[in-house]
DNA sequence: AATGAATGAGGTTTCATTCAT
DNA sequence: GATGAATGAAACCTCATTCAT
């Protein structure tokens, strides 16, 4: 009997397990036992591949947010012109919650928040939006704004449509509301208005 | 010794301590124990007013979300016109949201998620948002679009708007914030460029 | 506001709702909330008149079995024929289960057993069985055999017949379950045949 | 310090600390903490064996009374002759009394009457006495009686038989009563008087 | 005498973590 | 690496009793 015949990858099975439960229930309410269960592990494998259950909660949201950040970023220097790069990073966005929706939701649900604490002094994703809004104010192309209030006002456009949307509250198909986000973000951040 | 024999009010002590400690850690997080401690009473009179921890949380949601709503809709009928009612609920959205910071706080953070299962087939605040729009493009003064996308938008600037603001991140001043939300409302929802 | 008017015996009142209480779920699963509200008493005002919940367990108890005893003395006492003395002690015995059901099962249902010494050094309702039977076999009435066993074999057919009978098992009527049970317990007793 | 990691069978070991207490002092007064003590394991173990202490009551009755009756059953299909069914199964009650006390008393305290609702809808020990003395009187071997009635007749004589004996009440030797009670459920259901 | 809010000890149960195998 | 029984601290909750009114 070849012990590691179905045992490929522990890790990410328990990981994924976890993220599945975090989500659904919260952190603190999702016991080691249920992850164990559902990854198809004993309860002790968990902890040899992680010091504890919070630890496999820091670990989810910090590599998930850093690939949401670092694909936002990649959109936003794609392009020299501020408007492009907006529209781009709108589109990521949603191609986002769309292609890795456990990890959106993840993300957002702010469950990290029973975390003992997340330090959060590396780049955040609204960052990328702050930067990118910047450049766009200074080469005239965007009205003169508090570059953080612009981020504040085009991220909560963003992560409400896909909230209502998500939830069923919105008819429109997935193409039709980035394509309405995106509008709404420019006649937002522009000085003249968008044709 | 019995220091809290016939407090003025046992049960309203519990409920302003469980508001702080669910916002900060979450509802499961919270200890009944540390609700008691803070509310200066014993962990056993918790159970003379409410019939669990889940109770608490459960009556402090719905009290709540009913207070927003009713603001939000009061100041909704306020107007005939639809442009005028969005203006005025996104004020009371913000003084709401001042005013009542740990209502805000509690209702926004989602925690209620942990409780069994919130059926909401009550009226809730996006609604009143959602009624004012239709109304708005009904009238002509609002661009054609789905009425709960518009709401997301509006909604989504608004609360993004204050969780930057609460964070620190934006510099400017409260009544600023307010007056640039509100045009970039009214500019997403309108056809014509306001002026 | 006549504060008596419905007051007239606030003690009774908890007796009795306790009694009720204690028989359907013993003593430990009753709770002095509900014998209060039972009664329509303050929970406060059963420590007027008891000194703790397994006072009320042990006054009942204590009163209903010296009742009971009484009732078995007095019937045994009335007649010098031992037959006679049986026969009337079973009527008497059935009697009370029928007219004081509640005395009666609170008895027989051995919850007395929780409270923490019945110190039982007081006559006991089998002993006036032994007397009885003792006197018959002087007399030599009755076969020769252990008075306890004896006692042990009347009481046993009793007993188990009522309980029987207050289950639904047994389709006669109460009458004929009597005359059946003394005819049996004179078999049993008798050197002879009883015609 | 681990003294009990891997102890040869924990369920057992909890299974007869409750079963002694239980007895003893009744379900709802017997306290996890105790069975634990008892059985020398810790609290927390009880619930990987367990649903609850309830639940270790529920068990432990329907386990002993299937045994009990499954005794009563062989013994009474073991003769064709009614009276010899029931000589076999009055020696089968007296042994299980002596060779299973805990069982025994367990059983009979009825202390699982605090438990939630026993569904009993199986076949009962009574049952099993109830068809013997049915095949009696069809067989004319027993006189015409209910036949339930016989059976509380026939029980009643054992279970207080026992019970006293149990007590100290009664000085003859096991033998004796056994025989004693045989000879007088024997009387009571035969229609000629036995020899 | 009566009330009933409050108490707090103690009950049942949960569960992250450990460790012998 | 993997297991899973056992642990025990700590969670939620109950309830007999007290006491100011």
């Amino acid at each position: 009997m070849n012990m590691n015949t179905h045992r490929i990858n522990s890790k990410s099975q328990i990981s994924k397990a976890a993220l599945d439960l975090f989500i659904k229930k919260g952190i603190k309410a999702t016991t080691t036992s249920e992850i164990a269960k559902k990854a198809g592990v004993a309860e002790g494998t968990i902890y040899r591949h992680f010091k504890s259950k919070n630890d496999i909660a820091s670990e989810l949201f910090l590599n998930y947010m850093d690939m949401f950040k670092d694909r936002l970023s990649e959109a936003e220097k794609k392009f020299n012109e501020p408007r492009e790069s907006i529209k781009k990073m709108i589109r990521v966005f949603f191609e986002f919650a769309k292609n890795e929706p456990k990890a959106y939701d993840y993300i957002m649900a702010g469950h990290y928040s029973e975390l003992p604490k997340m330090t959060s002094n590396f780049l955040k994703p609204k960052d990328v939006f702050v930067n990118a809004i910047k450049k766009g104010i200074a080469k005239g192309d965007f009205t003169k704004m508090d570059e953080n209030l612009g981020a504040a006002l085009v991220i909560g456009m963003i992560t409400r449509s896909i909230l209502f949307f998500n939830s069923g509250f919105i008819a429109n198909d997935y193409e039709n509301i980035v394509s309405e986000v995106t509008k709404a973000a420019l006649k937002v951040l522009s000085k003249e208005q968008p044709i």
